[in-house]
DNA sequence: AATCAACTAGGTAGTTATACCTAGGTAGTT
DNA sequence: AACTACCTAGGTATAACTACCTAGTTGATT
């Protein structure tokens, strides 16, 4: 519980996003008490948090999930792509094996829950900014008990899309209008997903759907 | 943005209640800085809030929703049922029209999410101590437009069972097996239901069943 | 070049859900 | 006694879903 100084003189720089101003401010009340990080920046949004880290190009970006207009997953996709030298964890209070895998294959070095201690939100930005990877021991154990599927039966982006549509209640014809293509395709679609996950309801699909966050849950 | 003193001298006692320590900071760091109200206990789940609130009585207990073994809703409706003394502002990310009712009827005197600035959260928690009901501006609109329903139009018991068998994945036949009934009388409690909830599609009927509690979401 | 996964799409047939209709019995209220 | 809500259940017809089948195209990998 000591504040530490990193192997430099320069303190690890941090970038926060996330909506929700207590959450923030919990952040920043709790990590200023180190000397060897530093908050340069905060903002509450996907898009903003590109701009900021071009400009700041800080060491650290603590990534919030949910959030208005561009969601953290897909804001980790490009500031990874783009600036190799910043690294993401994500801070979310969602542990879904697909909220955590999609993180992963976005480029974020760690997972951390919002249920976790200050002390650990700390050693993991440390961790990561050195290279190294964190994630919180709910989503270690997890991923654990619940590997990455293999390939052959994770859900393509195809069938997660239309998954989606008919989980908010739309028809097979409706997604075909949706998506421009045959009802068939659509009907193909269900039943390889139905198989894949060894579900044979439309209730059970759509609960898995909400469960795996491929829904808004309004 | 002056910190106030309130009518009488005691500031406002207040309990918080959330799983997310970074939440608890953050609303600690924000709230002590008014002379006027104070933090008099914090705890992180529904049941110890139930025994924290009997021990401490304080004026105004900010309540996360979701928590780990009891929820803030049924602790809020325990709470306001023993403790009449004792508001509930009910501080969450979710701003479904259900979540709000379910708060309402649990005897909650606001609702504010988790997005709104410290400066709200205080006005809410002045307003409510006071005897009034506050609600973040997003929910005080969507309770416009999505009115609390009549008694006339709750689903009855018998097609809350019926929904809980649909949304677990029962075909009409196999839940008229299950209650020894025709599938004609399953057919007609579906439609019903459906009427009575406005949905015409069995994805959004089980999407409601879930965020309703009526069936366990495993 | 061959293989494979993914996406596409059609045929046929059977089951299930949905939308209309009607209507009887029971329990509680006015 | 009349009214109402609720649970019950049948008729009919259409729409949607589901399970079988086959099979072409594309793009990546070997």
């Amino acid at each position: 519980m000591t504040a530490n100084l990193n192997d430099e003189n320069t303190p690890i720089s941090i970038l926060l996003v996330d909506d929700h101003p207590m959450v923030q401010s919990g952040l920043i009340s709790c990590l200023e008490f180190y000397d060897d990080i530093k908050i340069v920046g905060t903002t509450n949004d996907g898009s903003t948090a590109l701009s900021k880290a071009k400009a700041l190009e800080p060491d650290v970006i603590l990534m919030d999930v949910s959030m208005p207009t561009m969601n953290g997953i897909d804001a980790t996709e490009i500031i990874t792509e783009q600036l190799p030298n910043t690294k993401v964890l994500i801070f979310s209070m969602h542990d879904s094996p697909e909220f955590v895998r999609s993180a992963i294959q976005a480029g974020a070095s760690g997972y951390v829950l919002k249920d976790t201690s200050s002390e650990e939100v700390y050693y993991a930005i440390k961790a990561i900014a050195k290279g190294n990877t964190h994630f919180s021991s709910s989503i270690a154990k997890m991923l654990i008990e619940n590997p990455i599927k293999a390939e052959n039966e994770k859900l393509t982006t195809r069938e997660q899309v239309i998954l989606s549509y008919v989980a908010r209640g739309l028809s097979s014809k409706e997604v075909a209008r949706k998506l421009d293509i045959s009802f068939r395709t659509v009907d193909a679609h269900r039943r390889n997903i139905k198989a894949k996950l060894n579900i044979d309801n439309l209730a059970e699909l759509v609960r898995y759907a909400v469960n795996h966050g491929l829904i808004e849950d309004n």
